[in-house]
DNA sequence: GTATAAAACTAACGCTTGTTAGTTAAATAA
DNA sequence: TTATTTAACTAACAAGCGTTAGTTTTATAC
C-alpha cells in the first residue's frame, strides 16, 4: 500500500491557512474556503466540524512544533549559546516550512475558542508561556556563562522573538532567499549585532 | 474659549482602536463599538460614514506621522548613526504614545479600502513603502561610514523594524517599564548587539 | 422663550454569516 | 453485482452584519 494522498481534510486546511494568512480569519468566511477548494460550503461539513475546528487544527500543531522543538535543544548536550543559535535556527526552519501557516502563530490565536472538544486558547497560551519561559531560560544561562552581555533579559529575548514572528512576512516576499544564509546572516544580527567593532 | 472636550468622534475613534487591537477590525461589529460608546448602533452614525472610516481615521494620521518623523530625521544635520538611533526612538515614543492605534499598523491595514473619499489603501502602503526606503538609506550611510558592518541591508533592516512592529504587543504587558530605559536599551540591543566582547 | 442645530433614539432594510437536514452521486468492498 | 461508505449536492435556518430613514430629545444661540 503506497503512502495515502494528501487527504481532502488536509488540503481544506492549506487553502484556508493561505485565506487567514491573505484576509484573517473572521474575514474569511466559509464559503470563501468552499471556492477555493471548488465545492459548496456545507461540503466542507463532511470534512471538518466547524470553523473553529479548522483554525485549532492548523494552528496547535505548530505551536506543539514549537515548544517541542525547543526543549530538546535545551536538554540536548549543547552549550548554552550554541542552544540559543539552534533555537533560533529551528525557528527559522519551522516558519520556512508552513509559512501560511505559522503566519498566524502571531494574531490570529486571538480567535482560538474553548469548545466542547478541547479549550484550544488555554492550550495554545500555555504552550506559549512554555516557550517563552525555556528561552529565557536557556538566554540568562548564555549570560552566567559569559556568552551575552548583561543585558535585561525581557528586552532582549521580546526583541529576538519579535524578528522570528515576523520572519513570515518578510519571507513571504523574499523567497529567493537560500534559507541557510537567511539563518546564518540572521542569528549573526540577532546575538552577534551590527556595530563594527 | 477655553479647549474644546475631546469631541465625541475622538472617543468613538479611541474606544474603536481598542477593540480592533482585542479582537481585529472584522471581528468588532459596530454594535460593539456602540456598546462601548453607551449608544445604539445607529447613533454613531451622526459622527463618522462608516465602519471603513474609523479604521481609516485610525490609521492614516499614524502612518503620516512616522513618515514625517523619519522625513524629519534624515534631511537632519546629525550623523548617519545618530539618525538611526534617532529614528528608532521616535517610533519608540509613537508607539507608546498610542498603543492600540499603533497595535493595528502590521495587520489591520489589509482591512483599508478604496472608498469614494480615499484610496486608503494606496495610502498607506505608499508611506509604508517611503518609510522603508529612507529607512534603508539611512542603514546602508551608517555601513558606508563605517559605523556599521557589512551586513546584508534586507535582512538587518526587517529585522529592526520587527522588533518595532511588535513593540506595542510587548509594551501592552510591560508599562511598567520606563520608557527611556527601554529606549536605551533597546537602541544599544539592536544596533550593538548582545555578544560580549 | 423661541428657533436652530446636534446627537440621541426606534425600526427596519437587504445581505452575509456559520451551520444543519435531507438527498444524490461517486468510490470502494463484498 | 450488489451493498456500503464517502463525499458531493440543494435548500434553508436563525442570527448577526453595516447602514438608512425618520423621529424625538438635548444642547446652543438669539
Amino acid at each position: 500500500m503506497v503512502k495515502k494522498d494528501k487527504s481532502r481534510r488536509t488540503e481544506i486546511l492549506e487553502k484556508a491557512a493561505i485565506l487567514f494568512h491573505k484576509k484573517g480569519y473572521s474575514a474569511t468566511s466559509v464559503r470563501n474556503i468552499a471556492q477555493e477548494m471548488k465545492m459548496e460550503s456545507a461540503s466542507l461539513y463532511n470534512h471538518i466540524k466547524s470553523k473553529q475546528e479548522i483554525l485549532q487544527a492548523i494552528l496547535l500543531p505548530i505551536a506543539h512544533r514549537y515548544t517541542k522543538g525547543i526543549q530538546e535543544i535545551s536538554n540536548s548536550p549543547l552549550t548554552s549559546i550554541q542552544q540559543l543559535e539552534r533555537i533560533i535556527a529551528d525557528q527559522i526552519r519551522i516558519t520556512i516550512e508552513n509559512i501560511d501557516g505559522v503566519s498566524l502563530i502571531p494574531n490570529e490565536w486571538v480567535h482560538l475558542e474553548k469548545t466542547k472538544e478541547r479549550d484550544a486558547l488555554k492550550e495554545f497560551l500555555d504552550l506559549r508561556n512554555l516557550y517563552e519561559k525555556e528561552f529565557k531560560k536557556v538566554f540568562k544561562k548564555c549570560i552566567k556563562e559569559g556568552y551575552l552581555r548583561k543585558v535585561n533579559v525581557d528586552i532582549a529575548v521580546f526583541s529576538i522573538l519579535s524578528t522570528l514572528r515576523w520572519l513570515y512576512s518578510w519571507y513571504s516576499k523574499n523567497q529567493k532567499i537560500n534559507p541557510l544564509v537567511l539563518e546564518t546572516e540572521l542569528i549573526n544580527n540577532l546575538i552577534g549585532g551590527l556595530k563594527k567593532t
